[in-house]
DNA sequence: TTGTAGGCGTTATCAC
DNA sequence: GTGATAACGCCTACAA
């Protein structure tokens, strides 16, 4: 059914021996570079039209040592925001005639490291990747090493040479975090998807910047509204929807549990909504709830969901555009990303506790 | 910042030279084939180490003639319908040691028929498309006289040499509008984003095989109960939040309006829901409703939504396993895949009506 | 088992 | 303005 059939792609000689003239000749032709005669090249035009040539950019990479070939390391593309993030990187990459090669890690470091590799290997002509970690880092540090830009999507690391796009959520997440207080929330949890590594502080992990940026903006606000911030409310590390439910589980079980949650990303928010409904938790009745992301559905869940909505199809556009500005050695001017809060339903006044 | 160092990567020739052989041998114990003394292998593995050695796979896809790489062509990456079946896809690809390029048409043609081009100018060894037109073709045809396997995701083309992943719907279909007919729903509308084009059929497009499938479960559970579909509540080519409302406006303001409305997909779905909420018609109440499409946030809505679920991520899998196959001359055999209704609470009895 | 000599299709160099 | 010719880095006869 697939059989290969043998007519061979016509090639640049194929035109030119039609056009009658040399390879050189009609491969400038076909470039529009150095200089050809009018006569000679609608010549060759008209031949390549009749031979139904195109180019070869195997071959063209193999000479250039460019793929016009972007490679994208995301942790899981059905998370929709990086979903968003690839339709930014996408389209900006197509409007400067970029392609974009995917490749999913499940926050998993062995993967990140293979996709690097490969991507290298493919000679794609840079990377634009979420690094699952800012501790090993040295797969990135070998991507500049190879003369390829490196670009970090949402996460800033230190020490490594690299462009950063970075959507700024201290502020909304200041913002939420003192609206939930000006609601007479006092214990207020923090539960977060991420795999900490490295040095913390305080007991809370440091170095991932979007991390200290969420965390930044919530302990600022507690801070304001002279409210220790309480460990145990904080939580890194809940990957999974049954390690979501057992921190649920344990944090309403605490003496003194918490009256609101946030939740640093969409499936956190999802796994968290999915365990207070089936404890029959109402929200925000019993407990607010804000998510530190937005996705397509958060207008939609039950209650609306009040959510720090941070551009992510812009970030991913200005990731894409930072890449191929370094790609074709233009200096890019960084671009300011801001969350912001859109306030919806799954926040509420603190409900007045049965013990005093 | 970026400028490239000079330091070239080490080639075969570079680690021949080193080990003290001639490059093919060197190539050979690189490529673990044809037969070098094991002694050798070891020095030129040794030299590899040393350099550092990478193969250059764009080098590697000049003289194979394969790149190793899967073209996929969706809408749009954000639509968690395309994200799934993408992981999917990826997933699989990645477990044969295959990459995957990415494109999203915006369902425009125009946009496939270029990406399809670009694609197949890179010498991927397969492209996974779900075409947005089942006439228009002759660019999938291209990718078949190009000697290259086609698989079609979701939708069958007639008249077309290549393999297709389908979700048979139908019978979940079927099922779900039976059990709205029980619940003594006789009017039932369906919308839906397809882009018709080509033939209908008393009134319905016909040539998109999942479509016609989801219609056909539909109308025959219709019939089953001697009810006569009314084509004023088929509405097809519903593409913009904008239009969804608009259509939502017309079905309400109609003398008999829909007591039930099934959305093709989960855009529309979530553009249903949120016009309807604009409009404060209760669900489902006034009206219920049914996503003949699934996706994660589908159990969280208010209320919880009743979603005849696809195994789209198998569907997924199933397209890059069957364009593998196809790849390296083996016979797929093909997958049966059949969405399940999944009973939630956007649906229940029909109101009573006001006037008889 | 090993090395030499092409060839893949393009772009780049340099005489003419 | 044009056309041989040589790269790019790999694989693969074929010969030794």
């Amino acid at each position: 059914m697939f059989e290969r059939p043998l007519n061979r792609e016509a090639t640049v000689a194929d035109v030119a021996r039609r056009a009658g003239v040399g390879k050189s000749t009609a491969s400038r032709a076909l470039g529009s570079y150095g200089s050809v005669s009018s006569e000679v090249r609608l010549r060759v035009l008209a031949a390549a039209e009749e031979l139904d040539y195109r180019p070869n950019e195997v071959a063209r990479s193999m000479n250039t040592g460019r793929s016009r070939t972007l490679g994208v390391i995301v942790s899981d593309i059905e998370n929709p925001y990086f979903s968003v993030a690839t339709r930014g990187i996408t389209d900006a990459a197509n409007a400067s005639r970029y392609n974009v090669i995917l490749a999913n890690t499940s926050e998993n470091l062995e993967a990140e490291i293979h996709a690097v590799r490969v991507f290298l290997d493919k000679r794609v002509d840079a990377i634009i990747v979420a690094p699952s970690s800012a501790y090993q880092i040295e797969h990135l540090k070998a991507i500049r090493t190879s003369g390829r830009p490196l670009v970090l999507l949402d996460r800033k690391v230190p020490g490594l040479d690299a462009v950063s796009v970075e959507v700024s959520i201290a502020p909304a997440a200041h913002e939420a975090t003192s609206r939930l207080v000006e609601l007479g929330h006092t214990r207020i949890a923090y539960i977060s998807s991420l795999q900490t590594d490295g040095d913390s502080f305080a007991g809370f992990p440091l170095g991932i910047s979007s991390v200290e940026d969420r965390l930044h903006g919530i302990l600022d606000a507690l801070k304001e509204a002279a409210i220790r911030p309480d460990p145990e409310l904080i939580r890194f590390k809940v990957v999974t929807m049954e390690r979501t439910a057992e921190v649920i589980e344990e944090l309403l079980g605490l003496a003194d549990p918490p009256t609101a949650i946030l939740a640093s990303d969409s499936t956190i928010a999802r796994d968290i909504l999915l365990a207070l409904r089936e404890r029959d938790v109402g929200i925000p009745a019993n407990v607010s709830v804000i998510a530190l992301d937005d996705f397509p559905w958060s207008p939609l869940t039950g209650p609306p969901l009040t959510v720090v909505s941070p551009p992510i199809y812009e970030a991913g556009f200005a990731a894409a555009v930072a890449a191929i500005d370094a790609i074709e050695e233009r200096t890019a001017k960084p671009v300011a990303l801001q969350a912001r809060v859109i306030y919806r339903n799954s926040h509420g006044p603190a409900p007045t506790r049965s013990v005093g």
